[in-house]
DNA sequence: CACATCACG
DNA sequence: ACGTACGTGATGTGC
């Protein structure tokens, strides 16, 4: 039997868009609606294998049904603009698919499907129509099936009716459904029903008398008066709206179920178009043919080199001053293959069976510090090829980076919030080309599939190198236009180097005392293990928040278990207020510190110590909006500190014979930023004088004297001062200092009062931000706030907290950089033996040869200090000490 | 693979 | 009436 489905196109395209949530493309066009209709048509269309296909969409028209009521002025709420744009390119998309889109003004997409679906039963197919709309279900019947999809976290999930599941459900046929709609109306289609008769009142009278006549005929057994007396004053009223709810089934219609068979889908446009729209889940789908990959697309031309050929060639490119693309791969083992190009559709290719890793490494070098000019991506990763050990001696972190490029970070500073910068969606975005990445050519369930000198994957390396050289003079170009292109050059080039010098140094710790601590730790979980599940009078997994909230909240019966999606919160702050009345409940608390501690630290970076006894975490430059580094595998930037337990842990990180530590930290730099940022007289005053800025604070905002601030009144100001820095709201800071919303509120006037400057300045940092649809540091970086523009209150809300808080905590992230910067190139232009080994956002970690404490501490000192002139001075402190735990 | 939780600035 | 502090990453659970 063959199968037919119907799409409604408006019905599915307002699910997808409220239940996806917002994407744009690097354009700025949303896409997330398009994004959820796609996944749920191939949802439904991998489930039914369908014999014929047609989408509709209607265009809000005043329509044949509406128009019959006069008093029809729209009810549903404008489409928001965000979802408006989506609509033409979704059609354009389903176009480019093949797919039949019958959009007819005048026409009601109820009627259309409807037409379309009996038309499909009586040519003998198996209907399935996909809306989000109840109002369908009438249609449904043996052979047509209404599905309704609801777009679940984690996936879409499809609610079926045929005419039999309607039956079940409400008790009435899908015929007495129009019946009973039209008794209880629906003002979202303008269809008035009985005055006083509800949804229960219908259905109690529908299944009584099973149509809309037979309860007129009846009508004196009705019991209730006022809703007898509204049935029979609203005979007329009932009639139309039984008109109106009926959905039509016999429109006339130039094209029938037949002439749409299943199209390809997978058709070259529509791969355009989903690069377009970077809908990049989308991309597996298509064919090698349509995706340029195969033949037809402009290809380079790829040369492959031995080893005098690759010399020969970067000699002939110095002797030109050319720049040369280089673009570098590991592959298994100690497989490579690297890849260059210096001149349009041109690239030349090498790999470890020609030349040997070290012999690349000797040449490449050789060219590199003899000052040739490489464009690479990702060049962090290219520097142990470009520099040798005793190459960067007495060198500056700009010298070293001075003849080199880098698009990963050109792209970054761009717009830091895509997150990725492979290649190949560079190449789509700013050279519009369309290329498939590495993992999707050559990785097959997580194996690669290619070794070094396979033609395929010379093709890749090749023609990657011509895009990288491409997009080299595109970017900085962009740059330029930005006015980012000298926090390109000076920033972010000589960081990458003083990154990588930071990641090989790596810093030691100690396994035996990892273990010991771990040990330690074990004891004490194993006790409260114990204590907890005597108390909860069973065994149970204290990890699982779920298994944890049954216990809690309904086997020990403790009330105030509430929120979250998926069940109760076990969170520590709902814990913790439950604590006070059930004291077993701290057990929990401790357990989870404890375990915490074991799994994430004390074993996790066990794991992580190398063959060097160093561990060699990841400093990734390009993964955050605001500016700032992160760090990875292992995350050294979140080792304990707050608590006393915890904080042991930094007795493992330990220098090496003969050294000790040194480590700096800035005080409050993002409020000084603030001060000095917005201007505020009174802030700068108040540092200026060079008290206890909380303690000023209180005073002023609680009229205090300075001296008869209490310790309750300081600890306040101190959090209005951080929540002003992330983009307050009273009910964040209500939460965060258990207060009421109220209270909050006059604690945030007050300060507003006091500092009417900070005000101004963050008042002033939306309306810019709004404008330019980007906030900026003092440096120059940008971030885009697209939320800002949102229809969507809670998302513009988000924006406008973006833009407080990105200048001030970006322009803190510039400031450390720059004092990384100034701080390595010290170590090695005054030929120290102490090495920079740690960032952690307003903190260096120096390891420090004995005799050069003074000298670094010197350093650290005036090189953080110095990094930027404010209005308000910057400072910084400085200790030392024999492991991480005495240096802080 | 998403979610909840918790470690840091 | 909504449901909220800004920026990260690792772990364990459970679908």
């Amino acid at each position: 039997m063959d199968k037919l489905v119907l799409i409604d196109g408006h019905s599915i395209i307002h699910r997808a868009f409220y239940g996806v949530p917002d994407l744009t493309n690097s354009e700025g066009l949303h896409t997330n609606a398009i994004y959820g209709f796609l996944n749920i048509m191939f949802h439904i269309l991998d489930e039914e294998k369908p014999d014929y296909f047609i989408v509709t969409f209607d265009e809000h028209a005043p329509t044949f049904r509406h128009e019959m009521l006069k008093e029809y002025k729209g009810t549903r709420k404008p489409m928001p603009e965000e979802l408006r744009s989506q609509v033409p390119v979704m059609k354009e998309m389903l176009s480019a698919m093949g797919v039949l889109v019958i959009s007819k003004p005048g026409l009601e997409a109820d009627d259309l499907m409807g037409t379309l679906a009996k038309e499909g039963e009586r040519l003998g197919m198996e209907v399935a129509v996909i809306s989000g709309d109840r109002d369908l279900l009438q249609i449904a019947s043996e052979h047509i099936m209404i599905r309704i999809p609801k777009t679940k976290k984690g996936g879409t999930e499809i609610e079926n009716y045929k005419a039999s599941d309607v039956k079940e459900l409400y008790q009435l046929t899908p015929a007495q459904f129009i019946e009973l709609k039209a008794l209880m109306g629906d003002t979202a289609d303008n269809i008035p029903g009985v005055p006083k008769v509800g949804e229960k009142t219908a259905t109690e009278l529908m299944v009584q008398y099973g149509s809309i006549d037979a309860i007129y005929e009846h009508i004196d057994e009705i019991k209730k008066n006022s809703i007898r007396e509204s049935l029979r004053e609203n005979r007329e009223l009932a009639d139309l709206s039984l008109k109106l709810a009926t959905i039509k089934t016999d429109c006339e219609l130039d094209v029938h179920p037949n002439d749409a068979p299943v199209p390809e889908f997978y058709t070259k446009e529509a791969y355009e178009l989903c690069r377009k729209l970077e809908l990049k889940s989308f991309y597996k789908r298509f064919d090698d043919a349509v995706t340029g990959a195969g033949a037809e697309s402009k290809k380079a031309e790829i040369v492959t080199l031995d080893k005098s050929g690759l010399e020969g060639l970067l000699e002939s490119v110095q002797a030109i001053k050319a720049e040369l693309a280089v673009y570098f791969r590991k592959l298994n083992g100690e497989e490579y293959s690297v890849s260059f190009s210096y001149e349009d559709e041109k690239a030349y290719c090498t790999d470890s069976s020609k030349v040997s890793y070290e012999e690349l490494c000797d040449i490449l070098g050789k060219h590199y510090s003899a000052g040739l000019n490489v464009v690479t991506y990702d060049i962090k990763a290219l520097y142990p090829i470009l520099c040798s050990a005793d190459g960067c001696v007495g060198k500056s972190a700009e010298e070293m980076s001075a003849n080199a490029d880098d698009v990963m970070l050109m792209a970054y500073l761009l717009d830091p919030t895509k997150g990725s910068y492979k290649p190949e969606d560079m190449a789509g975005i700013f050279l519009s080309e369309t290329r498939k990445g590495f993992e999707e050519l050559f990785i097959k369930k997580g194996a690669l599939t290619v070794s070094a000198g396979d033609d395929g994957l010379k093709d890749y390396m090749g023609q990657t190198a011509c895009d990288i050289r491409a997009l080299n003079a595109e970017l900085k170009k962009r740059l330029e236009s930005a006015e980012m292109f000298k926090l390109y050059r000076e920033m972010e080039m000589p960081l990458s180097f003083v990154l990588f010098r930071m990641e090989t140094e790596g810093i030691a710790a100690s396994a035996e005392a990892l273990a010991e601590y771990s040990a330690d730790l074990d004891k004490t979980i194993k006790e409260l293990e114990k204590k907890i599940y005597e108390a909860a009078g069973e065994e149970f997994n204290i990890n699982s928040p779920k298994q944890l909230g049954v216990i809690l909240f309904e086997k020990m019966g403790i009330k105030g278990g509430k929120k979250t999606k998926t069940g109760y919160s076990t969170a520590a702050d709902v814990l913790e207020k439950l604590a006070a009345e059930h004291p077993f409940v701290n057990d929990i608390l401790e357990y989870r510190t404890y375990a915490k501690l074991k799994s994430t630290y004390a074993d996790g970076l066990a794991g992580y110590i190398a063959g060097d006894g160093r561990i060699h975490t990841n400093f990734n430059q390009t993964v955050t909006a605001t500016g700032r580094l992160s760090s990875t595998e292992p995350n050294l930037q979140n080792i304990p500190m707050r608590y006393e337990l915890g904080r042991r842990i930094r007795k493992v990180f330990l220098p090496k014979d003969g050294y000790i530590f040194a480590d700096a930290d800035y005080s409050q730099i993002e409020l000084r930023i603030l001060a000095s940022m917005s201007g505020d007289a009174e802030l700068i005053a108040a540092y200026r004088s060079e008290e206890d800025i909380h303690r000023i604070t209180a005073s002023k905002v609680f009229h205090v004297p300075f001296d008869e601030v209490t310790d309750l009144q300081r600890r306040n100001a101190k959090a209005v001062n951080f929540g002003i820095v992330y983009g307050i709201s009273s009910f964040g800071l209500s939460q965060d200092l258990s207060i009421s919303k109220d209270e909050a509120k006059a604690y945030i006037e007050e300060y507003f009062a006091t500092y009417p400057g900070v005000k101004a300045f963050l008042d002033n940092a939306k309306e810019n931000a709004k404008k330019d649809g980007y906030s900026v540091t003092m440096f120059g970086r940008r971030r885009p706030i697209p939320e800002l523009k949102s229809s969507n209150f809670m998302q513009r809300q988000f924006g406008e907290r973006v833009a407080m808080n990105a200048p001030v905590q970006g322009t803190a992230a510039d400031i450390i950089k720059i004092a990384m910067i100034k701080v390595y190139n010290r170590l090695e232009r005054e030929g120290l033996k102490s090495r920079l080994l740690l960032q952690i956002h307003d903190e260096l970690l120096v390891e420090t040869a004995g005799d050069e404490k003074d000298a670094v501490l010197n350093i650290l000192k005036e090189e953080m200090q110095g990094a930027a002139d404010l209005p308000v001075m910057l400072t910084a402190e400085a200790h030392t000490g024999k492991d991480w735990y005495e240096a802080k």
